[in-house]
DNA sequence: TCCACTACCTAGTACCTACTAGGTGTTAAC
DNA sequence: GTTAACACCTAGTAGGTACTAGGTAGTGGA
């Protein structure tokens, strides 16, 4: 007996650069809940409608997703800010002194997160599982983390502990970003860190 | 011909207390790698030199084991605290308001922190994981971050403002554990935290 | 010396894991 | 209309997953 239906000819037949869009919003969520560790391709394509090879034909391999995933998400955020900051993306960085604050970048920062809370869960496991050695995203997030500080030590100006200022801002975000996730009716991000960075600088 | 050595003869037969500490320090290690999602009971199994069955006997399931591990870190991080301060364990949350003050107990805490990296990974991954809320541990820290920034307010004394400073304290600590853990030879934890306590408790 | 207890075992279940080989049918350029 | 590229498929591999049922041998007390 065993009717077998060869092929499914009611899947829609995405383009490549739309499908691969798609796999990377999913993935970015189960990312988010489960971590790298447990996540699952099979889960990835049946959040995408796919079979698991199907899939695999756009991304190659679970290491690759990963990497695809984190470039994907710096692009956007980083499109995002520069345009929240009302300057062509890439540029706020070089920018001469003063021009742009960093309280006033960590505030477009902020907002920004606040809007979705699913990508910051993203970076927040990813941040904690890549701590280890043998975790694909590991040298990329030593990389980024000294990224981040140099541009906001770039950003504090001449001021003596300019270094230590931005490590503790980017500590202050990422602490104040788990307590908000952890309970978002409680907690209002914005606005704890508003009264972060009054004390920070004060 | 298939000549099965029907039992292992070898093998240290050690008290259950004994065994199912051991078996608490290795999950310990193995979480903090990769992740309660990551962790497989195999791997556990295998740092203590038993079948995954033999290991089963003495803690159940695997996510009873994880509830396990907490309890006891909680347990073993207690006594250490209380012994830092010179008082007996679950005392100093309770002092009048004064005898021991906020960033003491932050100190004690760093200082007891910066002796065990693994542990504080251990915290870190699933703090991040646990934010799902399908996740095992995830109202075990719900309740603990409750119940850390209730001691904390406390601590801070008649200020106003004493429950957002106690945010931004616990803010702080994890951030710059995060940032320690990644760059251990770069970054030194306790100086990292004075440096931030100076700012904080200005 | 016997016996209950206990620490740990083997064997097996039912299922999930990422990934490959080698297709099939659809689409778009020519 | 033909053909090449393309999106996606089925089938299979080799191995891992947590967990259970039902044992066996070492151990401490009577």
């Amino acid at each position: 007996m065993h009717t077998s239906p060869p092929f499914r000819r009611d899947r829609a037949r995405l383009p490549a650069a739309e499908r691969r869009r798609q796999i990377l919003e999913m993935t970015t969520k189960l990312i988010a809940e489960r971590g790298f560790w447990g996540l699952s391709m099979q889960d990835v394509a049946d959040g995408c409608g796919l079979t698991v090879p199907g899939m695999l034909h756009h991304v190659g391999s679970k290491d690759s997703l990963l990497v695809a995933v984190l470039e994907y998400r710096d692009e956007e955020d980083a499109k995002s800010l520069a345009q929240k900051l009302g300057m062509p993306v890439n540029q706020f960085w070089a920018e001469e002194p003063a021009r742009i604050t960093l309280p006033k970048v960590c505030s477009a920062l902020v907002a920004r997160n606040a809007e979705q809370p699913e990508i910051v869960r993203l970076f927040a496991v990813l941040e904690a599982e890549s701590l280890a050695p043998g975790h694909p995203a590991h040298t990329y997030f030593k990389a980024r983390q000294r990224r981040t500080l140099d541009q906001f030590t770039a950003l504090a100006g001449e001021v003596a502990g300019a270094r230590e200022l931005a490590a503790q801002v980017v500590a202050m975000m990422d602490g104040l970003q788990i307590q908000w996730l952890r309970e978002p009716e409680t907690v209002d991000l914005v606005s704890a860190w508003e009264a972060a960075a009054a004390r920070l600088f004060a």
